[in-house]
DNA sequence: AATGAATGAGCCTTCATTCAT
DNA sequence: CATGAATGAAGGCTCATTCAT
């Protein structure tokens, strides 16, 4: 997601051998200039976002900026990770019970959990999809491919489901889901507290795989589930 | 999108003098901007379509870009609702036959006709995506907003499904595909050409319509549900 | 000359297809870029010839110093192009006459049109100096190079001369009037009325030839001269 | 050269307490960040030598280098003195015997000893000239005053020379030698071990002399320098 | 109408200098 | 004394837009 990447010179400070009160400070600073980042972002978009409007808002100097991130790219890219990880993070909470649950029980909870992971920040998420370049694997895609991992996981473990290529159906319906929630959250957000959602997309979700898989033979794929 | 909007050929052709060379030739000076302007940025992305490299390449001065066009966002905005036309005419070319068949047959040809109309110009269709300013209701949305319709008078039509809320389902659907479709241009883009990707996307659809709306006629679905 | 040079992004005019000065109001700006650059550089040196400054000297906008100019180095260089012809110029203008000259003759005149040509603008061309990166053939150094091998040929031309190796030897007297001419300019213009300072220049040469080539041989040197 | 001048370590050791390993320890730091910014103006120029990496090369904390100079301008300024003096030991070192030599001999000692200071740090030598401000007239300007009355000295402590202005003679005759040094030294590096050198300038000076000086004496001047 | 030179606000980034720790 | 995070003025450069020709 970074496109210009210029070394500019040997300063490495990632590593978390510096000296602790200093580190605690530098931390609050990155983290203001991270969470200002976002918050112009998210309510008025990349054009906006320039680093002395984040560094304002942060409460700091673009000097400092500049000491944390080699860019006003570097910077974005490190806030894009950041998001994921925390979707990543909510998805992943929801993970460990949906194994031993059978799949018309899972499919609804990882709904509900893709949900929980799409509310995150649904503003900054769509604003960072916006900044993803045609070409380049963003950063955001990591999180779909989770998503897409997950479900093809999902229906590799549960053996009631036989499909033919369980990682294109997997990546077929986290990109379904994917396109409601995203489209949902910033043109229907009403629509995320309705139930009906959930069910609806656990439907499409179940709905493929009974006609995909197997679970189209024999009625009862409940059982087994 | 645009605010300013002036009547350009608002004059008639009420004698067919020279004025009728000049407007073909400012119609032909407008394509040419639009059309310049729509492969700069598919081949080179937002930033790289600056007024003056649109101009060049389009072959006017930059002046006349402006004589045509109240600003670069009336441009892209113009440029945008051209290419939802065309998106919107490949897919309604495709409407017609559709009433007249069954679900399980008019589904997949929505599919097909849906894939056609993302295809109509993807990098295009990715950067204007791109574009969209966060608080506006996008001219882009359109096209979805076209889609949900489609699909839900299809399933109104359609006498053999009862849905509860077909409005919902029809933007549901509409959301997901187009969701599969973007994301698949722009990540799997070989994955197009694959008749498979169109059979998911049917049984995607009538899946959920399997799960939703004829529930009555299933075996035991309505357990499951 | 022109150091740094980082690539901004994927603007296609680098600085080969920067607008050539066609017109004549051009021609009026560029000029009047290039004598406010000399003149800011003059006075105050480099780090005084900020874009802005020069812009302001010159009475037009940052702008139009980017219409005619890819960067600010490349103005410099510019600048130091047409500071060289022009010294180059003066210097030519005395070399006709030199060749039919005998050398005792010849050399003065030529000091005279050195120091004519170093005093085209000194102190722009002691900053030009200055502006000399270390291993970069810098343009000044055409100069140098023009006047050693105008004396270079002067020596291989006039038959009573006979050197081992003509081309060092023009090469060192270059340097060492420039040496001299460039330092007197800078810290003691006042010599410059001096005829003295033309006579020592000459017995310079002359001297160092004396010693060199065969008029060391006889004492009657001055009449082949 | 430069414009602050607070008196850093103008605090003589007026009592040897504990003052002393301090001051040693100061000392080392002082030479430290000497030798870095000269380390860092040879190897990359005056852009490169920012504080930070002069701090950083030096093994220091930019604070500390304020500690010591109480500016980055201050910090040249002294690190342009010191190269001076080295330059100018050197030189010096070569006096000595200088004096009880015939002129003939003398001379091509002293341009021995010329090229020798000249190549003490021949590219921090370069740097510095391009850091010296216009106005000022410049420290490094010192060494070739030094220079200057050297050979002034020379050419009136030897009774063989009789000229009208032995101060202009000895300015110019440094001028042309630093000329030629300075420029050989940055653009033909490989000529300075070439005795050639040493014996054109020798030439150089000595043919000026015979033309000047002893030029009353008719052609035997030979004998008497 | 067309042209393209001119404009200048504003962007990103650097770096000498200060100061709390 | 040392440290290095923080500062912010200033620099180079771009580009949408205007306007005289």
């Amino acid at each position: 997601m970074s496109p210009h990447n210029r070394a500019h010179n040997a300063g490495e400070e990632r590593s978390s051998d510096r000296r602790k009160p200093v580190q605690a400070r530098s931390k609050a600073t990155v983290e203001a200039i991270l969470t200002a980042t976002a918050q112009i972002l998210e309510r008025s978009g990349p054009e906006a976002a320039t680093t002395k409007a984040i560094a304002a808002r942060a409460g700091v100097s673009v000097g400092s900026l500049y000491q944390y991130f080699g860019s006003r790219d570097e910077l974005i890219d490190a806030l894009a990770h950041r998001h994921v990880d925390a979707m990543r993070k909510v998805l992943s909470e929801a993970l460990a019970e949906l194994i031993s649950l059978p799949l018309e029980a899972a499919i609804p909870r990882l709904m509900t959990a893709l949900i929980a992971s799409h509310r995150v920040n649904p503003r900054l998420d769509h604003v960072l999809h916006q900044l993803t370049p045609i070409s380049d694997t963003a950063i955001l895609d990591d999180f779909q491919d989770f998503a897409a991992t997950i479900t093809t996981t999902a229906l590799r473990t549960h053996p009631d489901t036989d499909l033919d290529d369980p990682e294109l159906v997997g990546s077929i319906l986290a990109q379904a889901v994917s396109g409601v929630l995203r489209t949902t959250l910033r043109r229907f957000p009403e629509r995320l507290g309705d139930p009906a959602l959930e069910r609806l997309l656990a439907d499409l979700v179940l709905g493929l795989l009974g006609r995909q898989g197997s679970a189209t033979r024999g009625a009862g794929s409940t059982t087994a589930l």
